[in-house]
RNA sequence: GGGCGAGUAGCUCAGCUGGUUGAGAGCGCUUGUCUUACAAACAAGAGGCCGCUGGUUCGACUCCAGCCUCGCCCACCA
């Protein structure tokens, strides 16, 4: 053994030896309460990054532990088809052979995926084995497997048929580049430099008229109406008059509504119901007609008379300029302003009216909104469990179609006569006339629709098997918090639906890791850190204890001291573990404690046992670390060892046999956390044959409770010595470990008596102080006045030791 | 505009329901020590108006109010 811990190739070997030997499995015979993650499928097409190395490093810590706690755990891998992501992936790669999808045809173009996918996909769970993830890697799922596909079709036509799935004509973001719907969680905001431009509508007698603001001149060709408030008093007239649209020159209605706001521009909006979602809302509430001007591509549809096929710059500019030379551009002004974008191709969303599918969320919602208000299901930290309410309870009718070639298609078959027939698979024939031509709808649902069946239909539903009659519900998932509305609160809804249950008790929301600079980690800025990069230089169990450590605040920064700390943490136990074992030639591992310092760390360990306990049932896993660091530096290494050290060295069977229990026990308390070193650890441990991955987590043991504080003394007569150089009096095992740690005869003192009389003169000064105030002494907690005699006597005694 | 969170040592952060940590940890810095597990270690030390201003209290880093700065999420300001 070397004295430096090297972690490379050690756990690639456990990673791969646990694999084997089946550690990871979870079997539904197999006895035991359950403990079930359906960890969050990434995007198949994806790599990993430091949310999917934090989420990994916080639920293997639970897995591990409860599985050593005796439990029956399923960690359950897999792999999302992730929709308008994986086709634009796909189609980044045709484009550098100058194809497109089109050139394609769907067919073809799906196939591509496949083969894509088989090339490149599916690489990320070899990622997860090095972080050392003990997911059941056997059983990996694809929304895309066939079990899949047909859990979906269920949910579709189950929901079809309740009467929640419907057809409507409405406003939604459109991409032109994927020309496809999306969600508004499917879009990003960005600033953008742009023009306002100022524009008179005349009345149609030419005396007057209305100026709007607007910054898509090009949709002017598409208004219906001008807007004001109705309180607004300068348009008071205006209102119920017309006004004629420039360029088109056709007269529109000047109408009153609340949705507009007098603040801005002049208080004057053009109505552009086809183009605009607030426009939208305004022409339906007051009957006003859609025409739209823009097509799917983005550019000027057929209905843009001669401007048609131009880009709406440049008939932006046209309409402009026609304004300018009729005296009705007043002035066109910078204006930054936020823009929709689409977030994989980062197009401008183009708002369009189009027929899609939607799912209504009333009577869905409602059992999951009971779920989270009784509080059967919970989000961790609490605040982002009232924010899953309020986006629950708030949640709109869900646009689950998109106009793409990769996903779900749609199981929905149309006749000539215009019937539609909704079936699982295939039908033989029209449902309402029997006709046998049959169109299958092109859409695909929205991804999120079938994530929403992640824990359930990973287990085998719809049929009713063993895995989901032992494994469902249940018990945690991690995500970040963006996921809430889009998957989270969906799955609840969804298996409440289904099965009739909750899919899990408790949903940690994590941190985000932000660069260590305080932006956000993405590849396009150059601030990611790739955690494959950090395994490799500090090791998987330095990486995992790091990302713990980083867990405890909504944002941190990635911070390789963190890392660095876990790396010193192995390297620590590497070599404390050497002592132990080199220095004794015990072959028994069991607790025989004789001296103060063994029933203090067997004390000490338990303590650290149950609060460890404690803090993963809490999801505190930065205490959690905190704690074990504490434990192995403070406790088990720079006291416990350098006092029991000399009886080692002696062959003290007793000594020997203890201390190797003590170490079996902290390598038990670190393995959640350091898989990997605790386990390299553990096999050289005498007699010891099954692997600790699957030995058992330390049962309480309270039998040396009343030790725990047993090395006060002697620490307190260490920092004494060290500062003043007085020693104080100390007999027998405290003498003993006084001298095993301390070595005073070879140590340098800094500091001096007096120095150190004086600072104890003004500490009881202080102590005095506030046990002489009456109202302290009244008021106070008597614990806190007791603690507080204590320490002034404590001061008084270690004065006198000084001499003062 | 709404919601959430953060401002504590040079840096990254603990400090949970007010007094029980003599304001702490890791990294960095200074000074010692090659002590037969570890110099990637051990020991000591320097370094803090605990964002600002008020309030409650015998007592506030901790609770309350207001303000300032920063981050994230959400939102239809044309």
């Amino acid at each position: 053994m070397e004295p430096l811990y090297r972690p490379e190739g050690v756990e690639e070997h456990w990673q791969t030896t646990w694999e084997q030997e089946g550690h990871y499995e979870a079997h539904a015979d197999a006895p035991g309460e359950t403990f079930v993650i359906a960890h969050p499928p990434p995007n198949v097409t994806g790599e990993l990054h430091m949310g999917h190395a934090l989420q990994l490093a916080l639920a293997d810590a639970l897995v591990r532990w409860r599985r050593m706690q005796g439990y029956n755990t399923l960690f359950q891998p897999g792999y999302d088809h992730a929709g308008i992501s994986t086709q634009n992936a796909v189609e980044k790669d045709l484009a550098r052979e100058g194809k497109t999808r089109k050139d394609l045809g769907r067919e073809a173009f799906e196939a591509r995926v496949w083969e894509w996918l088989r090339l490149y996909g599916r690489t990320i769970m070899t990622q997860f084995r090095r972080m050392g993830a003990s997911l059941d890697y056997r059983r990996e799922r694809f929304t895309m497997d066939d079990d899949y596909v047909r859990a979906v079709m269920r949910f579709f036509v189950h929901l079809y048929r309740k009467g929640w799935i419907y057809r409507a004509n409405r406003i939604i973001n459109w991409c032109p580049f994927h020309e496809t719907s999306l969600s508004d969680l499917e879009l990003i905001h960005v600033e953008r430099d742009d023009q306002l431009a100022y524009v008179t509508y005349p009345f149609p007698d030419g005396e007057g008229g209305v100026t709007i603001a607007t910054a898509r001149p090009a949709t002017i060709l598409a208004d219906v109406a001008v807007a004001v408030h109705p309180g607004d008093k300068r348009y008071q007239d205006a209102v119920g008059r017309e006004v004629v649209v420039p360029y088109v020159e056709h007269r529109v209605p000047v109408v009153a509504d609340d949705a507009v706001d007098p603040e801005f521009g002049t208080g004057a909006l053009k109505v552009t119901p086809g183009h605009d979602p607030l426009d939208f809302e305004i022409g339906r509430r007051h009957g006003l007609p859609e025409p739209m001007v823009v097509g799917p591509d983005g550019r000027m549809n057929e209905h843009a008379g001669d401007l048609a096929g131009l880009t709406q710059e440049e008939a932006g500019e046209r309409i402009l300029e026609w304004a300018r030379e009729r005296g009705q551009l007043e002035k066109v002004e910078p204006y930054r302003h936020s823009i929709a974008l689409c977030e994989r191709c980062e197009s401008r969303i183009e708002p369009l009216i189009s027929d899609q599918w939607w799912c209504a969320m009333g009577e869905l919602k409602k059992p999951a909104l009971e779920a989270l208000r009784s509080r059967r299901v919970r989000y961790h930290p609490e605040s982002q469990h009232r924010f899953a309410i309020d986006s629950l309870e708030n949640a709109p009718d869900w646009n689950i179609s998109r106009q793409l070639w990769w996903g779900h298609q749609i199981p929905v078959w149309h006749c000539p006569d215009g019937h539609i027939t909704v079936e699982e698979t295939e039908p033989e024939a029209c449902a309402e006339c029997g006709s046998t031509d049959l169109r299958r709808e092109e859409d695909v649902l929205d991804t999120w629709f079938s994530s929403a069946l992640w824990p359930f239909a990973t287990l085998g539903w719809p049929d009713d098997t063993p895995d989901l009659r032992r494994f469902y519900p249940g018990d945690l998932n991690t995500t970040a918090r963006e996921i809430i509305r889009l998957w989270e609160n969906r799955m609840i809804f969804s298996g409440l639906e289904m099965i009739g249950d909750i899919p899990f008790t408790d949903v940690i929301i994590h941190s985000t890791v932000l660069a260590p600079d305080g932006r956000r980690m993405s590849k396009s800025l150059g601030t990611g850190i790739d955690p494959l990069d950090v395994i490799g230089d500090h090791g998987a169990d330095a990486t995992r204890y790091g990302l713990c450590k980083m867990s405890s605040t909504q944002d941190v920064r990635f911070s390789y001291g963190a890392v660095e700390e876990g790396r010193k943490l192995a390297n620590k136990l590497w070599n404390v573990s050497r002592l132990l074992l080199t220095a004794t030639d015990a072959t028994e591992v069991e607790a025989r404690p004789q001296a103060i310092e063994e029933r203090w760390i067997l004390a000490r360990i338990d303590r650290a046992r149950a609060t460890v306990e404690e803090t993963f049932a809490q999801f505190d896993f930065a205490r959690a670390v905190q704690t074990l660091y504490r434990l192995t530096f403070d406790d088990f290494c720079d006291w416990y060892a350098e006092a029991i050290k000399p009886r080692l060295y002696e062959q003290d069977a007793d000594a020997g046999a203890t201390a190797l229990a003590a170490l079996e026990r902290l390598l038990r308390l670190l393995h959640p956390v350091l898989p990997h070193v605790t386990e390299e650890i553990w096999t050289n441990l005498p007699a010891r044959e099954d692997r600790l991955i699957v030995s058992s987590w330390p049962a309480e043991d309270r039998r040396f409770d009343a030790d725990a504080d047993a090395l006060e003394r002697v620490q307190d007569a260490a920092a004494i010595f060290l500062r003043s150089g007085v020693l104080v009096e100390l007999a027998g095992d405290e003498r003993r470990i006084f001298e095993a740690k301390v070595r005073p005869e070879r140590v340098q003192v800094n500091g001096n008596a007096e120095a150190e009389r004086e600072r104890l003169r003004n500490e009881i000064a202080r102590a005095e102080g506030m046990l002489g105030n009456e109202r302290f002494v009244r008021n106070a907690p008597p614990d806190v006045v007791e603690g507080e005699r204590e320490k002034l006597a404590r001061y008084r005694r270690e004065l006198d030791a000084l001499g003062g």
